[in-house]
Parts: structure tokens; sequence; C-alpha cells
DNA sequence: CGGGATCGCGTGAACGCTAACATTTCGAGA
DNA sequence: TCTCGAAATGTTAGCGTTCACGCGATCCCG
């Protein structure tokens, strides 16, 4: 900077104005400083520049695991939404859903002194990893407990399951099973509780869930369980990737779908409209919950301690071909995917 | 720091020694700072130790659309090893595929202070892109030109397109149709690339390849036109996805894979062992990607300048049920996903 | 028992920048 | 022409570290 000021023969100072458009620069003297700078190169030290402001411009976000479709949108969400206001997002991810995992991560974006922190990992064991933290640090937590004292945005689980449950209740069938996901996500038992409840509310029978790991693998494993069950019609699937296995074992088992058995699936994953058949499914928007995630950071980075705010994002009921009425209603429609 | 300092009743220097677990400190003396670090609460500060070092240990990786699956899983990879090596890692995405939007992300992460980059953006225009780039930034490219004179990490594009169309031509088709990647990609380039060599050295006709964009739309688009041409026996879709698509259409059009027609795709997501069929496909190290690229980019920093390196991953021919010899041999086979 | 090597620790400066204040320059009105 | 205030620019200090020294205490060996 100062090999800057003296070929403009101008101080430190009036190029550090110069830099960050400050007023009180005489418009000759500017573009003067501004030649400079392009003659030698020059760039800001950021280091420097967070040293003696305190703010470091970055973000930290603590993904579990971001190879999953929803985490990798929202952090897609997050880093294009940090891109408009400025600010770099580095990423730490988890090694294991364990509390002492959480306080690492995060304390390891601290140390590198981000400003503000989101985490995607909708896991129960967050809620109190939260607990212990440093309270002054801005904190979004992406589907986190809404009992926190954080701020959280959510999608709508309980909604979606509700849509997805009642869609299939809708068609005739008596009850609905249901593949759910990890016991240690929040999202799994939301998605659990909302199938449940509108079983319930219907009066409809509540089988036992199966469990899984939002894999297909375990999608397969429960699939090839439910095919052999002939009094089962309805399937609800805690993700795509698990309906993908399911619909695997009832292809194996000689069960079509949805001739013999409809089945949901959640997450709307780009391929989900065709697959064999094209999946009946719960679009969840990931890029709004990145957006409105770094929105809710930005606020607390800005405005300090405020009351803890919680957003929803609404999730959306695609129809495909992966749902009919019940009694089979002959040959199953065939239609192109729809999207 | 000072702070600490008084606190143990020895100068802000031995503090730093502690922290930084440098020798020449008296155990009872180390004990005494650490209970003060520990009391204070004490973190030390990132900037000051970033201008102070010249070292921000922070890596910057760009990316073009961190929502597929091969640059989320390769991204994972490399910010998994990054901690093992005590780097941050801070992403920046690409708006469009143009070379400004190259060079402004690199831009972006120089200015925030990153030791060196990843380029995980296996554009064509890339290289062109990295020629008037600071020299003296480590770099790396994932899926980079191979004429670049910059570190490469590369997976055997060539060699897994070979392996697919060799698998398909062993069954006794006559020739392989092929749906391609876009065309400003470099992987989605040298995918075709192998499809023709290995055709051309076989002595089969070349069918003009179908164009394609990643997507499992455009894979359905593509297996439309394919469906309705009856001479068409084996296909070789460039990535996972598309085959998806594919598998779809040719499923409206009732042709049955691999009884009439035989698809192999390429990635190995995790879902393609559930897809009906279970999809023989091209699997590719993601993990191993990430990994190397980080130890090249480390090396780099470490070493300082040095001739160009140039690192091949090797994929895997994963078999499974979408492929089978020609004439179709009655009843496909129906076993259960191998994985 | 003396002297040089080693150990343990402290002092001062510097990294590159911005905040706060000080100073100069300039133009307008009396 | 002089005065005064605003605009333009300069000066100084300090952000929290680490680095390069320096200095006293301790140790070992002849």
């Amino acid at each position: 900077m100062m090999d800057v000021a003296i070929l403009a023969g101008v101080s430190h100072q009036t190029v550090s104005r110069v830099v960050n458009a400050l007023p009180g620069v005489k418009p000759t003297t500017r573009v003067r400083v501004l030649a400079a700078i392009e003659q030698l190169g020059y760039r800001r030290n950021s280091a420097a520049r967070a040293l003696v402001t305190g703010r470091s411009q970055t973000l930290g976000v603590v993904t579990l695991n971001s190879t999953l479709y929803g985490p990798a949108s929202t952090l897609y969400g997050i880093e294009q939404a940090a891109l408009e206001s400025k600010y770099f997002v580095t990423v730490a991810s988890l090694r294991s859903t364990e509390r002492p995992a959480v306080r690492q991560a995060i304390g390891r974006l601290v140390d590198q002194g981000v400003e503000g922190v989101v985490i995607i990992a909708p896991l129960v064991a967050l809620a109190e990893a939260l607990a212990d933290l440093p309270t002054d640090l801005p904190i979004v937590a992406v589907e986190g407990d809404a009992d926190a004292d954080i701020d959280v945005v959510t999608v709508g689980q309980d909604a979606g399951a509700h849509a997805a449950t009642a869609h299939l209740l809708s068609l005739g069938h008596q009850t609905v099973w249901h593949v759910a996901g990890p016991t240690d996500w929040l999202e799994a038992r939301q998605r659990t509780a909302g199938w449940r409840r509108t079983l319930e509310e219907a009066g409809a029978e509540v089988p036992p869930p199966l469990p899984g790991d939002w894999s297909a693998r375990s999608g397969y494993d429960a699939g090839r369980v439910l095919a052999r069950m002939p009094d089962v019609t309805a399937i609800f699937a805690a993700n795509d990737s698990m309906a993908v296995g399911i619909m695997r074992a009832f292809h194996e088992a000689g069960r079509p779908i949805p001739g013999a058995v409809s089945l949901v699936g959640f997450d709307d994953v780009p391929e989900a409209a065709y697959y064999s058949p094209p999946l009946t499914t719960i679009r969840q928007d990931f890029g709004e919950v990145g957006r409105r995630s770094l929105a809710l950071l930005l606020d607390q980075i800005e405005a300090g301690s405020r009351p803890a705010q919680r957003h929803v994002v609404e999730t959306t009921l695609v129809v495909r071909d992966s749902t009919a009425s019940t009694p089979a209603a002959g040959q199953p429609r065939r239609r192109r995917p729809s999207r």
C-alpha cells in the first residue's frame, strides 16, 4: 500500500480511502491512485484488514455429509447468497454425529475467525451440542431444534409428511407404511411424526415404521421386508434414495408400482421424474433454505443479539406415477415424466 | 494474549511459545500458562497470525455446481484431507462457465488470502482462463487440461469410456451409441473420445453422439430419439443421471433393458445399484481425487515452484444388470443388486 | 571451580491496514 | 483582500501476533 502511495504521490491513507471507496477524495487523485494500483498489481491484505476492523468477511458452514443432495444444495444456496453480500464461506465437515465433533467443528471455525456459522446438521444431538457454545457467536441452524434458543430455518417436514400420507390415504389406501430415516436426525423424526399424526387423525392403523439410513441400500432392505407382506399397499419413504431401493425390491418381488403398491418419496431429487416409475415425492426448496439461513445470519451479525427467529420453508407435493388408487386399477398409467 | 501473559506472570512471547507448542518452555510455566488460557478462554487471533506469518491456513476451492454428485464428493474429499493438514477450505462457486467468471472467482479467493486453489471445473474454457493468472499462486486443477502448465488430477476418463464401450462390444453388440455430456466439459469430451477410439479400433461403425447436459431430462430426450431406432442395441451414457433418463425413455417405448438394449453409465452414484435394472457403470473414486488434489496443492505450497505434475485416478467397471449379450437372450437376468 | 554452551524467558520491532485526529488547500462571501 | 468553513489530504497510533534478538541462570566438563 505504501508503494502505491508513493507512486501516486499521496499518503497511504488516501490509498486506503480509494480502495474502500470512501468519500473525500478528489476525482483527479482518485484516478492517479487507481492507476498506481493497476500498475503495481496491488491487492489489499485481508489479514491486516481483518485484524484492524475485527471483521473477517467470512462465514462458516458446518455440514454433516455434503455429499447428500439436501446438504449439498443448501450449501450451494448459502454460498450463492453469501457472494451477493460479499462474504466468504468456509466449510467444516463433521466426522461423526457425536456432540464433541460438533463443538470441535464450530471451534475450528471460530478459531479461523468466522463472523457467524450456519449448521446444516439436523441431528438430535445438535441441540445439546449448541448449549455450551459462545453465546455471542451468531448461529443459524438448518433443521435445528425449535426449542433451542437460536435462529432456525426449517423445512415444513411435518406438513410435507402429512401431504404425502394424506395423498396416499385419499387414493383409498387403508393405511400407509413408512420407511424412516435415521432416528438421530431431526428431519427423520419429524417426517415420521407427521406420518403418524396423519394416520391417527384419519383413524387409520399405524404400522411400525421400518428403519433406514437415507441410503438406497437401506431402502432396498426395508423394501424386501415390505414386499413379503401382502397387505402393504402404500409406502411413504423418508427420502428419494430409499424410495429407489424400495422400488427395486418390489420390482424383484414382482409387485408392480403403482399397480400393487403406491410409493411416495421425499426431496424431489432431479432424477425423481425419470425413475421407473416417475416418483411421486415431496419437493424441498433447498436453495431457499440456504438463502433464508444466510439472511438470518447476516441479520444477527448486523443487529447483534435479538430474540431467536424461526423460518419455515414449505414443501410441495409433486404427484407423478408411483401412486395410484387402490384396489389396483388394472394397468398402471404410463405417461411422460412431469416436471 | 497480553492478559494471559500477565495472569500467568510471563511475557506475551512465552504465551506464544506455549500456544504454538514450541520448545524452550519449562513444563511448570507451561502448565501455568495453559491454566491462564483456560481461565480466560483465550483463543488466538487468526488474522493477526496470518498478518505476521503471511500464511492464512486457508485453501480455496472453485467449483462449478457443487450440487452434482462428482463435484460434491470431490469437495468433500478435499475438505476431509484439509482437516488432516490443519487447513481451512473456503468455496467459491462459479455463476457461469465463462472465462471472466473463473478469473473473478479465483480473484475473490486470492483477495481473501488463500494459500492455494483447487479448481473443480472441468471446462474447456478453463485452460485459457488459467493462462492469465498469478503464476506464483499454487493451483491444482481437477480434470484440467493436460497441456496447461499446472498440476492436474484427473480421472481416467478415456480408459473408463474404453472399458464401458469394450464391455458392450464384448457382449456381441455391433456398435455402441453414445449420449454425451456438454461439449464444454473436458470430461464429456474425453469420454466421447474414449468411446470413439474404442469403436474405431474394433472396426465398428461410429454413430453420431447425442448431446446431453448431464441431467436426467437430457438423457430422457436422447433416449426418446434412440428408442425409435430399432437397430440400437447398446448405449453408453456419459453419466448415471442421463442413464436414468434413457432407462425411462426405453421403458416407455416398451424396449426392455437389458433385454433389447444394453446400457452403461458413468460415475456409480450410490443409487446406481438399485435402479431398475441395476446399472452397469464406471465407478469414479472422487474421494481419492479430492485427497490427491490436496496432496498436490500442499506439496506446491511447501516446495514452491516445480514442474507441473499429473495424476490419474483410475476407474472401475462395475457390471450389474443393465447390460446383456445380444441377440437378446430371452428373459433378462434378475438378480439382487451387487455392491 | 571457572568458562563456554545451553536453556528459559523477555524486549522491541514489524506485519499491512484503518480509525481518529491534525493539517493543509481551496473557494466563497464580506 | 481577508476570513472562514468545508473539502482534501496527511500523521500517528494501534489491532494481536510472530520473529530476531538479547540477557541472565543453569549446566556440564576439564
